[in-house]
DNA sequence: TTCCAGGCCC
DNA sequence: GGGCCTGGAA
């Protein structure tokens, strides 16, 4: 062990921390004074206090944009005007609603969540961020961001949009993909909370506004921004190196080959494994070279599958190539666990986007 | 055509 | 720390 000749940082403090308090009112009163005169107010989600609208909300913008999530939105309530009505519905109706949202696994945990309120908290959901994080698909931030809007509480989010502006305001040098890092920005998010509670709905929805608008990952809008003067980032002219994110993606490719079996015009689909990619989706059979394909093919028909322009599909980590075969089978025949379902019915399965978008 | 953002879970 | 999906930007 090194002797300690100077005052090691500890795990509670850091050399920002007097910066950041010193930061704290102005930043808060500038922030929110921007919200309510140049922010957004008119989104649906925005029109309520209602835990259970603004949750919704929430979920489906993790990862996905406002436009995107609008329409997905608007149905859901139509369909699911409440909480019951959500834990009442069916795992695969909830999944079909979400078809071409992407990151099923949030919809998996929506239905779980709203089960839980159902059966856990007699139909209301907790009022505070420390118990909505308890929730299946609720994490630290999306709690704190509903307890803010709906309850006023003086809880700090941070998501991406919300690394990028404090990244920004604090001229934050730790990479954030260390925890410990993460961690410390934390900190300082809590730090710059505004004093009052009831501040706390336009604060909170004016970083996600910041975020959205002004201070974009490129070509930050500096001249217009609220905080101008007191962002240490902008001051240096150096606004774009921030947030410091050091994880570098690494990519492999995926090729398997698609069998879409028809017959009468009704299409095979096969149910996906719970886990991995598609979870819990129907989709065309899957097979990992072309001999394979064509081995089930023969075995269903005489006839050779067509071959179809092949699909690109990126996700995180891997780009996926996928060769569809179309073959029309004369004989109705049942390759194994899965169903044949009609056009007309291809609504009701929740269908990953690349697959709707070959068969639509 | 490739690259990238994005919150939670395990 | 790795996996998940899609849309939009470069």
């Amino acid at each position: 062990m090194p002797t300690l000749s100077a005052p090691t940082p500890t795990a509670t403090t850091d050399a920002l921390d007097t910066t950041v308090a010193a930061l704290a009112p102005d930043f808060a009163l500038r922030l929110v004074a921007w919200q309510r005169q140049h922010g957004r107010h008119a989104l649906p989600w925005q029109q309520t206090r209602d835990p259970y609208r603004v949750w919704l909300s929430e979920i489906m913008l993790q990862q996905t944009q406002v436009t995107t999530v609008l329409g997905y939105y608007q149905r859901f309530l139509a369909r699911f005007p409440t909480v019951r009505t959500l834990a009442d519905a069916h795992l695969d109706e909830v999944l079909a609603m979400w078809q071409g949202l992407g990151y099923y696994s949030r919809a998996r945990n929506l239905h779980r969540c709203a089960q839980a309120v159902r059966d856990q908290h007699g139909g209301e959901f907790p009022r505070t961020a420390a118990q909505l994080a308890e929730l299946s698909g609720i994490g630290r931030s999306t709690a704190a961001a509903i307890a803010s809007f709906c309850f006023d509480e003086r809880v700090a989010i941070l998501d991406g949009n919300v690394k990028r502006v404090l990244g920004r305001l604090l001229a934050f040098d730790g990479d954030l993909a260390s925890s410990a890092q993460e961690k410390r920005l934390w900190r300082h998010a809590e730090t710059l909370l505004p004093a009052a509670g009831a501040d706390m709905p336009s604060y909170t929805q004016g970083l996600m506004d910041l975020g959205a608008s002004l201070c974009a990952t490129r070509s930050p809008q500096c001249l217009l921004c609220p905080v101008q003067g007191l962002c240490e980032a902008q001051r240096r002219g150096v606004a774009e190196q921030f947030p410091i994110k050091t994880r570098k993606l690494k990519r492999s490719r995926r090729e398997q080959w698609w069998l879409w079996l028809e017959h009468e015009g009704r299409i095979w689909l096969e149910q996906r494994p719970a886990t991995g990619v598609w979870a819990g989706l129907w989709s065309l059979p899957l097979f990992d070279d072309e001999a394979q394909l064509l081995a089930q093919a023969q075995a269903l028909a005489a006839t050779a599958p067509e071959p179809l322009p092949r699909v690109d599909h990126a996700l995180t980590h891997f780009d996926w190539v996928l060769h569809p075969r179309r073959l029309v089978l004369e004989r109705r025949a049942e390759p194994g666990p899965g169903a044949w379902v009609a056009r007309d019915d291809l609504a009701r399965y929740a269908l990953p986007a690349p697959l709707k978008k070959l068969l639509g």
